[in-house]
Formats: C-alpha cells, structure tokens, sequence
DNA sequence: AAATGATGTTAATCTAGTTTAACTTTTACT
DNA sequence: AGTAAAAGTTAAACTAGATTAACATCATTT
C-alpha cells in the first residue's frame, strides 16, 4: 500500500515534516480505495464518514435542488480533497453528493480515525488547518467571482485557472459549476470563437 | 485589559479548554483596539497583519472592482472574525478593505504573534482549525444559495439567518452583500410588503 | 429653520441569461 | 457496422435583475 499513497505523503511534507514513525501511523490508519467512474462516494442525507484525498481521478461534488436541478459546487482532482465538510465535521446529514467523473482513486480518513490522528500526531492539526485556510480562501475568491463577473469572465477564469480540469469533464457539467445553463455556455464558446 | 477582551476569552471556551496561565500568555500578547465609525482596519493593497477579532461593534469586508463598484464579501459582528484570511496567510497584498460600520471594539491577532502562539499554546492550532473549518463551511454554503436560489430568496434567507444584522446595516450595503442593486432589493421589499 | 448629504423609492427601458424545443454530433454498446 | 443514449448546438420567446433618472425621506450641521 506504500507506493499507491506517496502520492499524499508528498502532498503533506510540502506543509509538515513526519518522522517515518508517524508516517507509518499515519499509513496504518488510513483506507485506499478505488472507485469506478459514475460511482458515489458520498450521498445527499447521509452522513459524511471520510474526508477524502484523491490520488487519481476526478470527483464532483454537487446536491440537486427541490426541482431536481443538479448544481456542482466543486471538481476534485489529483493531490487534492473532496468531502461535505459541514456535514463531516458535524457529523450531520449531508447536503452534498461526491461521484465520480472517472475511475478514481482515494486515500479516505475516516472521522474517528483523524480524531485520533490529531492527538497522536499533533503537527496533523496545523496540517489540516493550514489545508483548510487555503479551502476557504478560495471559497471566498469565488463568491467573490460569482458576483463581480460576468458568465463569459467567469468561464474564461475556470479555462486558464483549471485548464486540466476543462479537457476532463463534459461541458454541462462545467456550466452547471459556473452556474448557468449549457445552452448559454455554448453560446460563451461560439462567441469566443467568432472574436477569435 | 483582562474584562475587555473576555468575550474572546469565552468564545476560545467552547471550543478548547486553556490553563490560566495559557490564558495568561494569550493576553499579554494580544491588542485590544476601539475604531470609530467610518474607520479602516485594512486596505486593500496592504498586507494584511491581523486577524480581528470582534468584542463590539460592526465590520464590512469589500473590495472595489474595475468601475469602482464595491461588493460586501462579509459583515462580522460580536463574537465572529474578520480579516483578508488569504493576505493573511500568505502576507501578500490584500484584495479587501476591511471598514467599520458602527465604533467597534477589536482583539488583533498579529502574523508574528499567531505564530509564537501555536508553539507555544498547542491547542490553539486546534481552536483555529476549528473556527476556519466552520467559516469554510459557511463560505460553501453561501456559494450554493448564490447559484441556486433568487435574489428574492436569498434577502429572505439573510433576513432570517441574521436578523440582528439586518437592523443595524443601510439597505445598500445588504443589497451590495446580496450581489443585487439597491433598487432592485428596494422592489423586492416593497414586493413582500403586498404579499403581505 | 434651512441646507446639505446620505439613504431609500418608483418607474421606464434595457440586457444577460433562462426556457423550450428541434436538431446535430459524439460516444458507447450489441 | 448499426443503434441508442449522451452530449452539444442553435434560435426564438421570455424574465430576473440592471441601469438610468427623477423624486422622497431622513439625519446632521450651520
């Protein structure tokens, strides 16, 4: 299991320093996971068990509104999380859904596992807190998006900030996390064309 | 100092559990400070140097785009933070101002003294990962209501959520934070009014 | 009390983005 | 290869919310 988990190990020493002792707690608690394409890791109304760290793949997380309408609220891609973390820190229903867009791979830290993990490894705390602080700067660099541009600026933001992301996932789903309808992003797109 | 920063010293308490003497050592290294009305804490262009916490009073958060249109990001009051967290964090140049909507009491938290904190009092990496945890929650929520809801429903909900708020604010400035125009939120007012 | 500035309202016109619906292209399955 | 399902396009009619502009109210200062 080593070797299929690097991946996060890297990920975390660019925040922290672990001894190999602790990584190997750390490895001893944690779940690897596959998961296929179209699979749901988490489900609207129940509750989030695991935060998640996804080592291949690509995940979307999104809740479907009283008319059933599906809006994304976040893609999740290689060396980064995807979880409803309201409703796992609370340990509450969630509001969210978490499926995968391709076969995935995850390394899952379930809730009483990482409480755990905190007391016997205390630098994880400023770890996930550091994680978090960035979460929830981008959070708010959208919101702040979200009401200051245009669709057209909105799209053409998400194309140079996640141009790997674009090329993954089919355009309706990408109009849905901008938050308009697949119609008017093809119109974005053929305008665009037409002005080069 | 010590009764004028306890509302702080209260709120750490339902989250973690510090020694007098940790109380102590937070106290001697904390910055009580009265702003009036109209009053900057942090300009957009600095870098920002505190987390605020807020005793009394009332704080916006904004930022001015490119036609000099200011967006409310987030108001704080009693007993919640404000502060540009991604200026903070990273000590780069902040994209909000941070101004005082009422004469506002403030605990700062300096970026030296956060700092020497965590080493020092190791639970507080605890206490902040907690509050930043919930602040992302409530971002991601935000972002959901402004994709899937009217504007109509999005005044309701604020109106509900913070009531208090509501009260002690100029309509323009609910409206800038709802992402609508102040003519708009006007009719939509007025609107409500007939529905009774 | 008059005057200034800040806040709030109303109504007409305009526009960004939605809805509906018919059609085309691409992908995946047998 | 042929077919069905999924994804993407186009265009007409519509609507939520913006813009502009004129006016009303309220608070503060002189």
């Amino acid at each position: 299991m080593e070797h299929k988990i690097q991946p996060l190990l890297n990920y975390i020493s660019k925040y922290i320093v672990l001894s190999k002792k602790d990584e190997a707690v750390l490895m001893s608690k944690l779940i690897y996971r596959k998961y296929l394409k179209g699979q749901y890791i988490a489900q609207q109304g129940d509750v989030c068990k695991y935060e998640c760290f996804v080592i291949s793949g690509c995940t979307k997380m999104f809740f479907a509104d009283e008319e059933g309408q599906e809006h994304i609220v976040m893609f999740s891609i290689e060396d980064w999380w995807t979880a409803d973390m309201g409703s796992f820190i609370t340990q509450t229903p969630a509001d969210y859904n978490v499926q995968c867009i391709e076969n995935t791979e995850l390394v899952l830290f379930s809730y009483d596992v990482i409480e755990e993990l905190y007391t016997e490894i205390p630098q994880l705390e400023r770890f996930f807190r550091k994680i978090i602080e960035k979460a929830f700067v981008a959070s708010q660099k959208r919101i702040v998006r979200s009401f200051s541009l245009s669709a057209k600026d909105r799209y053409l933001y998400f194309r140079n900030q996640y141009p790997k992301i674009e090329q993954r996932i089919p355009q309706y789903m990408i109009a849905s996390y901008l938050g308009i309808t697949k119609e008017f992003l093809s119109k974005i797109k053929g305008q665009l064309i037409i002005d080069q």
